[in-house]
DNA sequence: GTGGATGCAAACTCTTTGCACCTTG
DNA sequence: CAAGGTGCAAAGAGTTTGCATCCAC
């Protein structure tokens, strides 16, 4: 039987960068800030890092409707998240309003769920109110996403 | 100035594939569907016809955490999806608990939000508790997620 | 006839995997 | 010193783009 998880200079630095964020990041960012803590530090074992910790519960997956996907510590309860639109920073909303079990279609079970909120944060709203009466700062194109 | 969309065969039936749909489709699967009104159809037609499309507000992205886009037609209205875990298979569900305002830090504007139930449906959870007491079919592990 | 639309293949991004080498316990 | 971990490069999946050809208007 394969013992668990050896304890290596680059997985401590994978999962302090991770801890070390405001929010939620990705693989790239994972990698530049961790280079610190570990240098040579190679993508590849950034990704199977992140499924080690998926997998161990220590850190959850935070997937954001066109967006890839992001990585966050686990264990600060339950919460979802707010994507400006302006300037695509992450934002942790506290609570969630969970009574979902009113939409489901009898017969079904539900185990888990997914909320995202989109919009513009304080600072966007703030920005775009100031200068000029313009809309969005910026078109805003995903580089995969068709997302209207 | 660019005149708008052009009346082709090949987007007939695409947009005619995401129609007959009962659950949202991807790329691959209206490829497929397509190619019946419309022999040697490429890839790259269908991503360009679903951009266009989704930028006319013809059709909807279902981006679901852990899967790649799906489409369907837009105008039913407001509602949102369940993701069968055992089965893979996409639900529409109506409704909406819609008070995610209160979530919303001060300053913060929300525009539009995006939800996702995850579970069993119906006829999985049927055939879980007739098999065996056995759980989840399979471990069902996906290509890219490293969701939990 | 002209500009938009299409097909094909090449290019890109994100993620996973194979393999030889290194490191932890 | 053995099992597991790492780096690098190659392989994959999904999506986009360049370009010559085609077709709707």
């Amino acid at each position: 039987m394969p013992e668990p998880a050896r304890k290596t200079r680059q997985r401590e630095a994978i999962r302090d960068a991770i801890a070390a964020a405001k929010a939620p990041v990705g693989p790239r960012e994972i990698l530049e800030s961790a280079a610190g803590g570990a240098q040579g530090l190679g993508l590849a074992t950034v990704y199977r890092t992140l499924k080690l910790l998926v997998q161990a519960g220590e850190i959850l997956t935070v997937d954001i409707p066109g967006e890839s996907p992001r990585y966050e510590l686990a264990g600060k309860g339950h919460h979802h998240h707010f994507l400006c639109k302006a300037c695509d920073k992450v934002y942790e909303l506290d609570g969630c309003c969970g009574h979902f079990d009113e939409l489901t279609p009898k017969g079904f079970e539900v185990t888990s769920h997914d909320l995202t909120l989109f919009g513009h944060c304080a600072n966007c709203v703030k920005k775009t109110r100031t200068s000029s009466g313009a809309r969005d700062s910026a078109p805003k194109v995903h580089k995969h996403a068709l997302k209207h």
